[in-house]
DNA sequence: AACGGTGCCAACCGCCACCGG
DNA sequence: ACCGGTGGCGGTTGGCACCGT
């Protein structure tokens, strides 16, 4: 055991058992007073951030609620086909750097993107009875899965045409977002988080409380992303990105895979780039995708890998 | 209506890297 | 160079909500 799990252990242990420091679900008061202190005088510091604002709480778990629940600029509501292809993308080219391929999706959090992984993609490994990080796995999700969600993206765009869609690729939009100057933060948080205009706390009573827990701590996300979403996010719905994005010969070139790695690897992130409207030749080399790759008897690709339970 | 199974997600845990004294 | 504090990351889990029977 190293020195760092020893202090971590030891220290919050001595001080949850001597009943200086709270676990489990946040309360509304603590959401409030976190949001209230870092409002106030910034994120950082956490541990002293926690006792300067009153927390019975580690800094690590400020940090943790506000990263992945409080923070303004959070996106609620269900991952989009479009951020599900991202996220594929992405994790074939990065693994599980969750952190990382956080930073390519605006307002989602590590933790989130981990969740949609391991409850949606992870699932359909199982079903193929394959290792989710198998060759057979990513081949399936390059070649099959993710064509058919641009497939997706782009029926549902057909069909419901955006309004005043500009050509911007997604990529630049969501770097727009990114350096956006303050979204407005009454825009994304609960009614009942809203800071009183003198810095007091607002009067907590009336918000309605379950079991002492937070009334968002799970409503947010399961809503299908319903009224909770902000106005702002709306920005970044259109499926045109993906196809503007990218051309046909590139995401040819990108059926190497050896030199999709290598390129990958060094490249900045762009975005959709490997994915257009034509469906991708399948590379020289790469197994048929018969059934014996994955034992599983009869395979009904349009069955297994119908989108229908992956889309929201 | 009751119950059990399943999915989802917020929160925690364990570990590691970095930094400053 | 060493050590303690801190932040960050990926993995895991507990509990709630939903759904089917």
């Amino acid at each position: 055991m190293d020195m760092a799990h020893e202090r971590d252990s030891s220290s919050s242990e001595e001080e949850v058992m001597a009943g200086d420091l709270r676990r489990g679900p946040w309360t509304v008061e603590e959401d409030i007073l976190l949001v209230n202190y870092i409002a106030a005088h910034g994120e950082g510091r956490w541990n002293s951030l926690a006792r300067s604002a009153g927390l019975k709480r580690t800094g690590k778990s400020c940090r943790l609620r506000w990263l992945n629940y409080l923070r303004p600029d959070l996106r609620r509501g269900s991952i989009t086909p479009q951020e599900q292809l991202l996220i594929l993308e992405l994790h074939s080219r990065w693994g599980n750097r969750w952190s990382k391929i956080a930073q390519h999706l605006p307002g989602r959090t590590d933790n989130e993107i981990k969740n949609y992984w391991r409850t949606r993609v992870q699932k359909h490994a199982k079903q193929l009875k394959c290792d989710v990080n198998s060759q057979q796995f990513k081949d399936v999700m390059r070649y099959l899965w993710m064509p058919r969600l641009v497939e997706r993206i782009q029926a549902a765009e057909a069909a419901q045409p955006a309004a005043g869609a500009d050509d911007t690729p997604l990529s630049w939009q969501h770097d727009a977002l990114y350096e956006s100057p303050e979204l407005p933060l009454d825009a994304c948080w609960p009614a009942e988080y809203d800071l009183a205009a003198d810095g007091q706390l607002p009067n907590t009573s009336s918000v309605p409380e379950q079991s002492g827990t937070t009334t968002m701590s799970s409503s947010p996300s399961t809503d299908s992303g319903t009224g909770a979403q902000p106005s702002w996010t709306a920005a970044v719905d259109g499926a045109e990105w993906f196809t503007t994005a990218c051309d046909a010969s590139s995401a040819a070139a990108m059926c190497d895979t050896n030199q999709l790695i290598q390129q990958q690897q060094e490249a900045p992130c762009q975005l959709g780039e490997a994915w257009t409207s034509e469906p991708l030749p399948v590379p020289a080399g790469f197994p048929d995708l018969g059934i014996a790759d994955f034992e599983i008897g009869n395979f009904d690709v349009d069955s297994i890998w119908s989108m229908d339970d992956l889309w929201y």
